[in-house]
Parts: C-alpha cells; sequence; structure tokens
DNA sequence: CGATAGGGTGACGTTAACGTCAACGCTATA
DNA sequence: TATAGCGTTGACGTTAACGTCACCCTATCG
C-alpha cells in the first residue's frame, strides 16, 4: 500500500541525506585505510598539535580539511621533514595572506628557507640517480652483451 | 756552514714526502672537519659496518676510498635513508661488473628499486616546491603592492 | 718526569615516531 | 541483558642515530 511505499522514498531520502554528510566527514579507521598508516600514528599526530579533529562523545571526526592535513603531514613525512617541524609548515599553508605584515614577513622567510633546503635535497636525489642509473645500465650491459 | 744546508734540503724533502702521504690518508678529526660530523657519528658508522678502516696502533686510519664511503654514506643520509638501507646501497658502488651473473642480476634489481623510489621522492619534492613557491610568490605580492 | 692533548672503549642517556598492551566506555544487536 | 566490536586513554616497549660521560692508553712538550 502507499504506506509502504512512502517508507520506502522516506527511507530513500535518509539514506542520501547519510551518504550526503558522509562525503564531508571522516572516522579514524577511513583514513587509516585511505592513507595506509595506523590509528596510533594518527592519534600519534593529534597529540604533536597537527591534527585537531571534533569530538562526538569522545570519538574522533575528521572534516575535508582535516584530511586534506593529513595528507600535507604524510607528504612532509615522505619528504623527510621532522613532525615538528611539519607543525610549522602547515602553518603557512592557512595563512595565505590575511595575517599582519608581520607574519606575513616571517611566511616569506620561512618559505625562502623551506625552498632553499628541498631544492638541495632534489639536488642530492639528482646525482644519486645519475650514479644509479649508470650503474644499472652498465651492469646490464654486461649481463646482455657479454654471454 | 754545509751541513746546516744538508739538513734544510733533507727536512724539505722529508716534509714533502709526508705531505704526499698525508694526500693518501686521512685521521678521524680531519675528516669530521671536512665533512662537519662528530668522532662519534664515524665511529657509529663503523660500528653499523659502513666503514672499515685500517687501524695502527689501535687508531683508525682512512683511506681515500675510505673517504669517499663516507660522503655517500652522508648523501645517502642527506636523502633519508636510514643506515641500515645505506650498507646494502654502498655494496652496489664497489660490484660495477666483476661479479658473477648472480650478483649483478641482483644489482640491477636493487638499482631499479632504488631509482624508482628516488624519482617517487624527487616528486614529491616538486609538488611541495610549487606549492611553497606559489605560498612565496603570493605573500611577496600582498606585501609590496598591498601597502 | 709530570702534565696535557688526542684517540679509543664501553655504558648509559636522549629524541623521534610510533608499536603494543591493558583497561575502560559507548553502541548495536541477539 | 549480555556479548561483541570499535574507539579512547594511559603506560610502557622499541628502533635509529647519535650525545655524553667516565676511564684508559700513549705520545709529546716543557
Amino acid at each position: 500500500m502507499a504506506k509502504d511505499e512512502s517508507r520506502r522514498t522516506a527511507q530513500l531520502a535518509v539514506d542520501a541525506h547519510r551518504d550526503h554528510d558522509a562525503a564531508e566527514l571522516f572516522g579514524i579507521t577511513e583514513l587509516c585505510r585511505e592513507f595506509g598508516i595506523s590509528p596510533r600514528a594518527i592519534r600519534f599526530y593529534e597529540d604533536k598539535g597537527l591534527l585537531a579533529p571534533r569530538r562526538v562523545n569522545g570519538t574522533r571526526v575528521y572534516t575535508r580539511r582535516d584530511r586534506a592535513r593529513l595528507a600535507l603531514i604524510l607528504r612532509a613525512k615522505a619528504i623527510g621533514s621532522p613532525l615538528s617541524e611539519i607543525k610549522h609548515y602547515l602553518d603557512l599553508y592557512g595563512t595565505h595572506g590575511e595575517g599582519r605584515v608581520q607574519q606575513m614577513k616571517w611566511v616569506v622567510a620561512r618559505t625562502d628557507a623551506a625552498i632553499k633546503e628541498l631544492e638541495e635535497k632534489r639536488a642530492h636525489i639528482d646525482a644519486t640517480l645519475a650514479e644509479l642509473r649508470l650503474i644499472n645500465s652498465t651492469t646490464r650491459r654486461q649481463l646482455e652483451g657479454r654471454v
């Protein structure tokens, strides 16, 4: 009867609504699977002040911004930055122009320094890559040509 | 008299000889100053099997090859490799074609893997550099243009 | 000949970045 | 209501890469 139908449509509407909200919020295990890290790691980052998710009944709830911050953290880690440095590093991203002159100068100085360091690290990697490729190709030739 | 002169020339010859030999061998503090690291660090690398200098009366004596290995160690560290990985990494450099087929295949596989990892790390750095440069330039414009 | 400097050997301390474990709370479900 | 299943909070363990300290040997200089 019409009762069943109205219940079905109501349920569909509820589902759609839930899906929509779920797209905005994340649980800790969800982020763990997405980024391939442990809950312990995420809580650790929070202890270090890198993340500050909301709490619902004690449980951590992450927004898209939190998720984005986590992505930045992990990329910075992949580069080799220690978490302590990453903390200041994240501050650079939020700012983007609203601060006072004093703070903006600080941002410029910090980004200058970070850029310089990363360029040096990139040079190290390039040098190492060149050597590895040399070793690789010569060894390959030894294997193929020299039977 | 001639005695003094012969002594001076003899001394000069000795000095030259010593200089020539000194160019081939290094002490630990010498390497410390050259690379800006502590003796403790160098001894630590030795404990980990990354260096194996000769001993003269107990004192460590480093050759040019030892010095070159140390340079490789430090560059690998700058890239972000842990010492345990650097150990295998150094083995790649010594080989260069003299080993048996089995070992050469291993070298090719290892260099392939290392190259792939470094390229990924390089990509991370490039992405971060792009963002930092963006932040830097926009903040600069805010400071200069917007008085 | 004693003092000083430089190098060596444990042994313990330290920091970063988590892993592991125990004990507990909330919630859905049988 | 009892059981199961996440999630949270300490607290302690662990690994890497050294720093620091105490103590010893020896070569050299005044």
